[in-house]
DNA sequence: GACCAGGCACATC
DNA sequence: GATGTGCATGGT
């Protein structure tokens, strides 16, 4: 195939996997409605949530927030107080206590040293710069930065998870090899960085993922299914 | 009782 | 660089 004709050729994947995109997006929509997220009051809230939910079901983090509000503990200035055996207990529902008790000070500690543990500071840095730093925090992978810069900073990121990966591969927008942010520009490049659509379409993903898009089978009665 | 859930870091090869 | 493993609770 010539050059030219493979320039042609991946210009025209992308604006059908771009065309797609649109139309799950529709289809989500119109089958769950908006989904109102993320579900947290203050953006530290979303923070703390956006760790306690690292590989665990959403219901288990909402009762180890609920110790922490009960504590009085779900700010940056009270929980930097905790030692880590009792950030551990508090947490212990959401399952990897002891981890996710590092992770959380590993991001208390980077809150309070760089922004006087004030999240509204992140607001004023740069971007990329910003990502990158809470990326160098230790327990803060992409998913978790993202869900940070998205929902508690309004930023115009794209949330990738298991859930969106195993959409976009079942639906071979995606190989099963595509990394994270393959599939993170596949949408920053479909919806021209749309902070308030990144919210609802990730939400909508977790939504289908929860109720339709189990790892196997393949369920007959999902949304989606008339595209496949 | 097995499987799964809104990941990530670290060890090993 | 790719792959495997540990981390743990609670619902289905």
């Amino acid at each position: 195939m010539s050059r030219i004709a493979n320039i042609v050729l991946v210009v025209l994947i992308f604006f059908m996997h771009k065309k797609l995109l649109h139309k799950i997006y529709r289809m989500l929509y119109k089958s769950f409605g908006s989904q109102y997220w993320w579900p947290g009051d203050t953006p530290f809230e979303i923070a703390v949530g956006a760790i306690l939910t690292q590989n665990t079901n959403w219901s288990n983090v909402e009762k180890a927030i609920a110790n922490l509000k009960k504590a009085g503990v779900l700010n940056a200035q009270a929980m930097n107080r905790l030692d880590h055996d009792q950030l551990a207990a508090l947490i212990r529902p959401a399952g990897y206590f002891n981890v996710k008790a590092k992770r959380l000070r590993s991001f208390l500690d980077f809150l309070h040293l760089e922004y006087g543990g004030r999240i509204s500071k992140m607001k004023d840095s740069d971007l990329s710069e910003l990502r990158d730093r809470l990326l160098s925090v230790n327990g803060i992978g992409p998913e978790t930065a993202d869900s940070i810069l998205l929902y508690a900073l309004q930023k115009p990121v794209f949330v990738v998870d298991a859930y969106t990966k195993r959409i976009l591969t079942r639906h071979n927008i995606i190989g099963a090899d595509a990394d994270y942010h393959e599939c993170q520009q596949l949408f920053h490049k479909s919806f021209n960085n749309h902070p308030e659509l990144f919210n609802e379409y990730h939400a909508l993903i977790v939504r289908l993922g929860k109720d339709y898009c189990r790892p196997k089978p393949l369920c007959s009665s999902c949304p989606l299914m008339p595209l496949l």
